[in-house]
This record gives C-alpha cells, sequence and structure tokens, in this order.
DNA sequence: GATGAATGAGCCTTCATTCAT
DNA sequence: CATGAATGAAGGCTCATTCAT
C-alpha cells in the first residue's frame, strides 16, 4: 500500500511526539521514532532535516503562537495597569493570566508539553525563563502599583517577584507535563493561580498598610 | 605540570559540576569534564570509580543529609498533627516547613542545584518526587483537618494537594538552580512558603464555612 | 560498495571466526573484526547485538547440539551399565563414546575450535570442564565395574580418572584446533580414543589379577 | 623501611607469578602485580622494561633450561635409536620421556605451569608446540622402527603421530595447571605416559604382525 | 519514496606505560 | 628509590546522519 506523503509526515510526528515525551529531546533516539512509525530511520530525513527540525515542527507553531500571544497580553496589561491598579484592576489581572495561561494550555494541546518539559537540550529549552519574564512583567506591575507612593521597586523584591514567577511557569510545566485533559488543566491552573493570588494579596497588605 | 592531589580531586568537582549543571547527569561528559580540569579522561577514573561515583561524590552527602532531615522532621510533624490542627498548629507547621527547607538549602550550597534539577539518569532522580511526596503528606494533612467534618478528601482535592505540593518543590529547586548565596536562598524559600501559605488559608476559608 | 545483507552478515561471520580463533573470546577486537570484515564496528552491532551474542551466533548451535547429545548419550549409557561391564560392555562403551564425540566433531566444522579452545571469557567457558566431567562419569563407571569387589575407587584413582578424562578432552580440542576436514576428524578421534583405549585396557589387567 | 633491590624485585616476581597463574599473561594487570607487591605499578618497571619483561624473567629461565633439555636429549634419543628399536628399547624410550618430563616438572616448579597454561599472548605462546614437536621426533622414530621393512610413515600415520604427541602435552599442561605438588605431579604423569604407551603398544602390533 | 547498510564521532571505561616529583 | 599522577590508545557500544540502491 503506498502511503501518501501528509500520512507519513504525520505518522512521524506522531511517533516523534511520544518519543520526545518521554525521553525528551535529548535523549530521544530518531530509530525509535522511525520504528514506532513504522519506516526506517533514513526515511524520517526526507520529510525532516534533523532531529531538531523534527522537534520544531512540533512545538515550532506553538512558540510561535505563544510569541504572538505574549505580545498581545503585553499590550493589553499596559492598558490595565493605565487604568489603575486597585483590588479590582489586580482581579482582572489574575483572571486574565489564568485566562492567557488556561487559553494557551487548552489550545496548544499536548506539544505544549514538550515546549515546556522535554525541550532541554534543543534550541527552545530558554522557554521557561521566557515565560516567566513575561509573568515577571505583570506581578512588577502588581507590585508596583501596590506599592504606589513608597517608590519603586527595590533589589529584593524584584528577586522576589522574578522568583514568584519562575514558580507558577514551573508549577504549571509539572501540571502539563503530568495531566492531559483540559478541564482538569484548566481546573489545576485556575487553582494554582488561586493560591498564588490570595497568597500575592496577603504580601501586598503590608504596602497598603505603608500607603495607608 | 604536576600538581598535588587535592588540587587535581578539586579541579575535577569543580569541572564536574559545571558540567553537570550545564547538561544534567545524563549527557554530561566525562571527557569534557577532563578538558575543562585540564587533564584526560583517563586520569579521572583515579580519582572517581565511574561517573556515577563522581556524581555521588557532589551530591551524596547533601542527600544523605535530606534523608536524616526528611525522617526527623515527619515524626516531628506526626506530633503536631497529634496535637490538632487549627490555624495556630498550621502556622508551627507552615514554620516548620520552611525551617526544614531552608536548613537543607543553606547547608547544601550548590549542590542541591544539582540534585534537584540536574539528576535525571542518577539513581537520585527520584528526589524531587520524594521531598513532593513530603510535603504531600503533610498538605493532606492540613487539608483533612480543615475540613474535619466535611468529610475525608475527594480526587479532585487530592490532585490539587497533589499539584501545589509539586509546585513547591519545583520552586525551591528553581531557586536552588539561581541562588547559591544561603542568606538569599533562606529569604526566598521563605516568602515563597509565606505566598504558598496564605493562598491555601485562603482556600482552606471555604472549609470552615463548611463545618461552621 | 553496497552489499546485500547476508553476504555482509557471512563476511562479519568470518572476521569473527578468524578473529576469535587468533585472539580467543576475551582478547578478540570487535574493531578488528570490523576492519577485516571491511566495515566500521558500529555496523556490526546491526547485526549482532553484541560482542558475545556474535560469540553465540557461531558456537551456539554446536552447544546445543552437544547438550541434545549429551542427554542422550548419558542415557544410553545407563543401560549399557546396568547389562554388566565386562570386556564386551567395555568395547561397546568406548565405541559409543568414539561415536558421539565423531558425530558431534562432524556436525560441527570449525565452530568445534572456538568453542572448545577459545571460549574463555564467555559463557561457554566451562565447556571443556563439561565434557570432561561426562567422560569422567563413563571412565568412572569402567574402572568401578573393573575393580568389583576390590572395592570402591581410592582418591588416587579417581584423581587418574579425572586426569585421564581431561587429557581426552584436551586431545580432542586440539584435533579440533587443528583439522576441520570432517573424515579426517573422525579418523584422529578415533585413533585417538582407540590408544586411550588400549591404555585404559592395560592398566585395568591389574584389577583383573586383584579380582582373580 | 628501606627495602633492599634484591627483596623487592622478589616481590615482584612472587606477586607477578600469582597474578600470571590467576588471569594468564594477556589478563594480568601490572597494577595487581604492585598492589600485590606492596608498591606502585610505576615501580615496576625500575624493576622490569615492560610486561613482557616481566614474564620473561619468571618463565624465561625454565625456557632456556628445557631448550638445553630438548637438545641434549634428541641426542640421546638417537643413541637409542642406533641400536634398534625393539620392545626394550621401547620401553627405555618410554621410560626416558617420562622421566624427562617428570624431571622438567619437578626441577621446574611452578613456572612451567606459566609457560605451559598462561603463556597465551606472549611469545612463549608456541611453547607447547614446540614440546609436542619433541615428542613427535620421539614418536616418529618409534613408529618407524616398529614399521621397519614396511617402509617409511604415510602421512595419515604422520598425522596420527602428530596428535598424539599434543595430546601428550595437551594431558601434561592440564596437569601442570591443576597439581602443583610434585609428587602428585610425577604420578599423574606417569600414569599418563602410560596408558598412552599401552595404547601406543596396542596399536604397534599391527606393523608387527605386517613385519612378522 | 523508501530502505537500511554504513559511517564516524562520540560515549564510558581500562590499562600499560611514562615521568615529574 | 619510589611514588602516583597523568597519558594515550584501546576496549565495547550507541546514535544521528548519509547515501547507494
Amino acid at each position: 500500500m503506498q502511503v501518501l506523503k501528509e500520512e507519513v509526515r504525520s505518522a512521524i510526528l506522531l511517533a516523534a511526539y511520544e518519543e520526545f515525551r518521554q525521553s525528551g529531546y535529548s535523549e530521544a533516539s530518531i530509530r525509535r521514532i522511525a520504528a514506532a512509525a513504522g519506516m526506517t530511520s533514513g526515511n524520517i530525513y526526507r520529510y525532516f532535516r534533523n532531529k531538531e527540525d523534527l522537534f520544531d515542527a512540533i512545538v515550532g507553531p506553538l512558540y510561535s503562537e505563544y510569541s504572538r500571544y505574549a505580545q498581545e497580553y503585553l499590550q493589553t496589561a499596559e492598558g490595565i495597569v493605565t487604568g489603575g491598579w486597585d483590588v479590582q484592576a489586580r482581579t482582572i489581572f489574575f483572571e486574565r493570566v489564568q485566562a492567557t495561561l488556561i487559553g494557551l494550555l487548552m489550545a496548544s494541546g499536548p506539544s505544549l508539553l514538550l515546549l515546556l518539559c522535554r525541550s532541554e537540550g534543543s534550541k527552545y529549552e530558554s522557554i521557561r525563563s521566557e515565560l516567566t519574564g513575561f509573568v515577571e512583567s505583570l506581578l512588577t506591575k502588581t507590585f508596583s502599583a501596590a506599592k504606589a507612593a513608597a517608590g519603586p521597586l527595590n533589589e529584593n523584591e524584584r528577586i522576589e517577584i522574578g522568583m514568584l514567577s519562575a514558580t507558577l511557569i514551573e508549577g504549571v510545566a509539572w501540571i502539563a507535563a503530568k495531566y492531559h485533559d483540559s478541564e482538569r488543566l484548566g481546573t489545576l491552573v485556575e487553582q494554582l493561580i488561586d493560591v498564588f493570588g490570595g497568597g500575592v494579596e496577603k504580601r501586598l497588605l503590608v504596602y497598603r498598610d505603608l500607603n495607608g
């Protein structure tokens, strides 16, 4: 049975996804992918230039989308900030972060897992810190607004924000690695952000007093 | 360029640390370590039996200490639980988790990073899930106590607890990966736990109402 | 220089045979085998899982056959013993040993050499002592029967039997190492057994006198 | 405690003997020898140029002695042959082979074991076939004399003689490998030669008839 | 289009040997 | 005299990648 090109490509991608998921980019074996896709390793190179290219084909689109998302969102956030940053604004903010992340998770399907958790050794391995930077910039706004008249953020505060952002992303990555059912994913990220939001709120009270 | 033994051993450990940090246990190359340490790969085997032994030399002591810590702590936690689990007990609990983790972090220096973040493929690779399980058991107690008469934890709640525990550990790992100054480490973990504690408190309120 | 699979496999086996013959299992070098077969060492692993598997491919079938042979033979020998062990029985016995060994030799071709003489370090390295034990048990029966009323074998006699058995097998191994033409093999083992038989007969006379 | 040179040399030789005996020439480890001799591997090279030289020091003298022995003996054998080769001469011959081998075994002490059984990979690995050639020349004389008027030996007979000689030496080697007590060694070689002698006698009868 | 044989560089590891100390 | 650190070549083996078929 002669297999059409697109079908073969899909078969490879499917097998590659599974292999990358199980072994990570570095440890993934082209041979195993080929075997799982029902062909020889050599044939994979007719469809993809090399291992990196194959990984690209799976996570690249998502990465592009993420990039667009991120940029768009940062602008929206700008708008929110401009309109003041009180408790309500903050609520909107957290709902927004939540919506964004959940949207990303649900829209991206399984490839997010690879991008976030299995990209070590590939050119995407910095994605986590990028995402972290994204959350970081939003949290920075929140803290700055809360501090208000108390002045700009000091180094300690900036470091705390960095840590919280990173941890949030690590948590999201962990969720993505463990659960693939999108409803579950949504719920968990919601809960995670809720906990973070609650905790951050509490920490911000100190500024309220200072400002009050 | 004859060097004294201890110096060479140190040079190897230094180079190995850097290599493990960059590539992780599996992908680390003995040859690269040797080159970075200014010697031939063969010479490394005069100082360490094999790759595993070399990794051991860096993270083994910390792991032992962690094991001791964990065991001790579980017993202490038991004691706390027995004495009821109200807000005060919970506060003690969180301070305790904090103290334990911070103590570990401060005692460990940079090797914690390898143990937590770069041990995949080594015999230590389960450390994160161990730590997570450890936090999980404590969080489970907290939630159970809070729920009290409302009955045992359901599946969703157990999953949420798992996620929160994992995220906490991921956050600690991230901190360990980024900062090696023990004061900074202590502060950040404190802050992280504070945020988690605050967020969890907020989430537990729903049970208080149910029980009330 | 693309070659068909079976040809390559044969080329590897041929080169491996030669290498094993010259260097023995332990000292044999996969790289040398590859070079002799006109390829890279890595390619050998497309045909054989590892060094042991390669050795297996050459001597394994023979070993299996030997195992079958040995088992069958031991049962036959049992039958002979039960029917008394006079000169005629002994003659049958020697003819039988002869037939067995010769059958094995003829069926085996050159691989017997590897199995008997070059298997040190492989899982077959005990074959000589197995074969020796096999011959030993038969010789023990012969001596015991000859001694008859003179009582059981003493330690010296048991040691002598061990030595004779071992020497017979060493002789067979030597023959296998030197000649691969099955007719020649047959003749030589026949002659060897004939000499042993004659010599043993002579030594047994002393018992005949004792028993007489 | 400063150790005198000769003592050190002896210690090395002793350790080397044990290592060669256990592992054979090829697999013997200079490091293990050094450790067993209570020193560093480097120091061995102050006493012996290299591994081969060390093996030489143990086995070389015996080899020289063997060479002298062999030559001498061949001449003696010549004398025996000249005086006819009847049953009595043959008896003398076998007693002589026996005496020679046993003398060699007993005089040589443990080093014969290395020379005969553990020299694979060294320049002495041909010793067995040399010894075989030696026995072969004697057996050739025996058979030739027995055949007498029946003409010179044909190829089959020469091959048989070669095989018998080799087997005898293989047997002696086996004995040397297994027993180190010189009395036991003597007895066993005696018995082996007795069996061979008896067997060969029997085979020679055919010529007697032909000649008669 | 696809195969799969082949390569070559790399992996961890061992070891006889050298040489600065 | 002796040490032991260091080398370099070799060991078995894996794997992404290429290319004749």
